[in-house]
DNA sequence: TAGATTGTTAATCGATTAACAATC
DNA sequence: TAGATTGTTAATCGATTAACAATC
């Protein structure tokens, strides 16, 4: 009942809506509706109100959605509405810069340990975090509660990572590599790889 | 006849099993088979299949792809035998990173240009790159012919950066900018946002 | 009440997968 | 030749969009 089978379409969507949500907030609007919504992001009206309704009725027939309550709801649905602990390992440029996100992350997410296996970048210091050697991930996600795992490094190390995440107990990763991983079926895996996108770019120029 | 209607999908999975094919010729294989590939990318072997044979018979029945050849062929069809020159805009953490990347770009793609809006960042070196101020930014794209623009500056800025990027002639974008921007059809825009993708993420967790 | 907009069903569209003749 | 594997058609599956009754 409360998910019936929701695709990963419908669940890549939620945070964009989350995202205009919060803008909207800050412009002090009270009430949206799903054309307005779709004009801004480039949706279907018809598709935002399906999303939504997959998870309940949020709306108002006549009226449109609170934005607030609306908020309220996607946070719930993405989990959002806890304090969710996220692991990072390599330590890399790409690794420095992500960990430098945590203010964007708001409240609900946050970079709480970065590992490297090079000891020369063992005990360096990334904001607040001190980035740890490979020997303390285990104790370290067990002792924080970290649930996902970002994976920054060199493709040929990346499954290596990924293993020790799945021992750790890690439920979802994010992996910035450029290389498939294989996990077991009840650890998420998504990919976010640079040298990907640009190349499917290259397809679209004249 | 060269590209009878090409899904997005299927245009993001040709980098993959060009990725793979590399790796590949790395290990001295020659021939590789539809199922092969499809169980090392996680992928069904009769949608491999099906994506090759948009653009031509690259197989041979009973034998498979030459790998040579099928890494010659996805090249051509990515535009990828060709150089492309990229700019980006936003030497942020997140943008120095990405500009690092070049080494990995291989060849056929490269960030040849950097741009930052704040003075203090002008004239910064980013490995053999200098920041260049937003003034520039159309002469630039121009004399280097760049055609594919990269946005790392905050959400607020991302809009005001791509209109620069369309008026200069850009014709892809890829934005790493949390934010929805607006762009003539004839620009083809990418979204790459680290923070949507782990609020995706989270809706996995149990 | 009239106008607006939801939630939802039905229609459409598109993408994935299965199956198999062709053939190396 | 026998076995393997492609290219492709047909079947299936899933996602998007249109339409509209319900109702604020």
């Amino acid at each position: 009942m409360k998910t019936p089978k929701i695709s990963e379409a419908v669940v890549r969507r939620l945070p964009v809506y989350l995202r205009y949500l919060h803008e909207l907030t800050m412009q002090n609007v009270q009430t949206v509706s799903s054309n307005d919504l779709g004009h801004k992001l480039d949706l279907n009206p018809a598709q935002i109100r399906k999303d939504l309704a997959y998870f309940g009725e949020f709306g108002k027939k006549g009226i449109g959605y609170d934005v607030m309550y609306l908020i309220e709801k996607i946070r719930q649905i993405l989990k959002l509405d806890q304090f969710i602990q996220v692991a990072l390992v390599g330590a890399g440029n790409l690794g420095r810069a992500l960990s430098n996100y945590n203010a964007y992350l708001k409240d609900n997410m946050k970079i709480v340990a970065v590992f490297d296996s090079l000891s020369s970048k063992v005990g360096e210091k990334i904001n607040n975090l001190t980035v740890q050697p490979m020997s303390e991930l285990g104790q370290t996600i067990q002792l924080l509660k970290i649930r996902i795992g970002i994976i920054t490094v060199p493709a040929a190390e990346a499954q290596h990572v990924a293993n020790e995440f799945v021992k750790a107990g890690i439920e979802a990763i994010l992996n910035f590599a450029p290389t498939i991983l294989k996990v077991p079926a009840d650890v998420r895996i998504h990919y976010a790889d640079f040298t990907t996108e640009l190349q499917s770019l290259a397809f679209y120029l004249d």
